[in-house]
DNA sequence: AATGAATGAGCCTTCATTCAT
DNA sequence: CATGAATGAAGGCTCATTCAT
């Protein structure tokens, strides 16, 4: 594990803005040691390949992104609410200027090799998402009469929402997906069984 | 429109398969021509740049891939059951062997740059979907107590379900994103105005 | 085949140069291309690597040297004294400013790699010059009591003479280890059946 | 002299391995000092240049060598016999599985620089076994009608042939060399005076 | 149309060495 | 005495594109 205020660490966060703005490929080494101020090769002192790099910055980006997120919902009290505020989250991500969409399907779009170490991350980072969203969907139906089961069906019909809107909202750089997917869930969360 | 088995076609068709397997970015002209076995030159007297191949690749995939779409969906009748069965043709489509997703949001994926000519094939590829789907919703609903905007905004939401199914599949390399999509495709096409 | 005077040819002969004084591995693309005064990517038009620019030094410098051989050889009439001839070659060879020794041994000596395509020119070379040796031994003992096989064998001793002195002069730097194979050889040209 | 055991020999150690089957160039610092385990500036602090290292292991390597022919020539009696015995201990070396020809030689092909401090121990190991095939041979011939003079360059051809041998059998990777010269120094060692 | 030589910036990575700790 | 971060030139090679033939 390295401390925080690493020159590795430093190294990880220039790299983040400039793979997560441009995309992986898209950033040469150069463009990285350059904004660092660094040479060729202390690059390599601290990374064995720029997929390594790749790797830091992903797993660094997971931890973020899951406490951006954690961070928004936690003055929420309720499941149901704590859902619906992920994709308050969502929209107000979306308004930052440099949004580029999901650093994590946007990386596994480019690397189609399955061999390539980043991938792993990114099902990772995602199949956590998804577990989140099954967690506060069980929570909220807990004590009603829909079966867990489809408690965590619902949740998994969140996720699959959550990330439509994402994409969709990158491709057509519009708040409309996320408004309908979260009217969707806002539907879905006073389901009761049949 | 290129009549069919020009050089040009037969030059779009082979960078389609290696674009699609590789990515764009991941594929040099090197490849298509070898694979073409066309001189360097000979490439460029059929397009100005890679960009421009690239634009051609995702129109022709855009028909290409409506004409697949909408083939499974002719013998259909009623427009619910069209729905489903676009989720049909996802699974169908999942099971071969050199699936790699959406092309069209792969390309958006790993081309950051506004000004690439390729997005906006992207989002229009992306847009009559999109269309396609509420226009489905509209007809299924006709007639029903729903209003006519409720079953647009469903059309909507299907459309978030089914890219969410297609993003995640490939992330997951699963068909289970299908599944519970569709699972909610069939409740929502039940619905009944509140 | 390529015709002479190519730019191809061009390269080779340059690299020839360099690789000989230097070695195949001191010597870098970019001093080859600036000697030729072209780009990197022309150098990569004519050559896919430097290894294969390698091959076409080494199957040049098979035939230049063979000729080298041959046409110091061609004015003497016997065989024997063709043999003879065979180290005042390499003596006059030795006086040349730039000697560097046996390129073909020396690249042998810095090419472990045993999946080395320049590995089967060098062997190719050596063979050849081995039985270029026998065959004159074969000549020269022809219808002496000597057995074809033991005159084989002194072709192939002489050879063994030959590829010593060439050795040993480089390292040296001195004349003395042709003059003492070659004092050998004259002893071995006046051989008889035991 | 470095006392065996110390941290310099085990680098020396380590590194002998690599280059002899490597070769010099190809093998790097990093490649060293991970198998030694120790860090860059540990081997910087036991030397001053990777060229002194290798200065280090031919020396080494020159004792070791001398050490490893004399104890296979020790159990022998006769001089003449030695020298025969010379070309056995080649034979057995051969069969070795990581058989990559004489280090010396190697070395001195691929290090054209007259400056380089490895080319003297190339030479003077050298000069050393033609010194000691002279000896042999002057004193196998001690008392015969033989010229001390004509021992001596008998001895100086025996040398030219064992080199000859050493190389030939690493360039064909066959024994062939070996015994082809071992069958003229036995006529050799039976030579009488004109 | 078609060819393929020419371009040169760029790719990621390794090199031997230095030096502050 | 040991560490490992820092250096920056150099390594071989690929890139999309141009152009004379």
């Amino acid at each position: 594990m390295s401390k925080a205020g690493t020159k590795r660490d430093e190294i990880i966060e220039i790299a983040s803005e400039l793979f997560y703005t441009q995309g992986f490929g898209s950033t040469g080494i150069k463009q990285i040691i350059d904004a660092a101020g660094i040479a060729k090769g202390t690059f390599y002192t601290h990374f064995t390949s720029k997929e390594q790099l790749g790797v830091a910055w992903l797993t660094g980006r997971h931890h973020e992104w899951n406490t951006w997120l954690e961070t928004s919902l936690s003055p929420i009290e309720s499941s149901g609410s704590k859902l619906t505020a992920c994709f308050q989250f969502l929209k107000d991500w979306l308004k930052e200027s440099n949004y580029r969409g999901c650093a994590f399907l946007n990386t596994m779009a480019e690397t189609p090799d399955p061999e390539n170490s980043m991938r792993s991350v990114v099902i990772q980072h995602k199949q956590q998402l998804l577990e989140r969203f099954q967690q506060l969907a069980s929570e909220h139906f807990a004590g009603t009469t829909l079966s867990p089961d489809s408690a965590t069906q619902h949740g998994s019909t969140i996720y699959l929402l959550f990330e439509g809107a994402l994409v969709e909202s990158q491709n057509f750089q519009d708040t409309w997906p996320v408004d309908a997917a979260l009217n969707q869930v806002h539907q879905l969360l006073n389901s009761k069984a049949a």
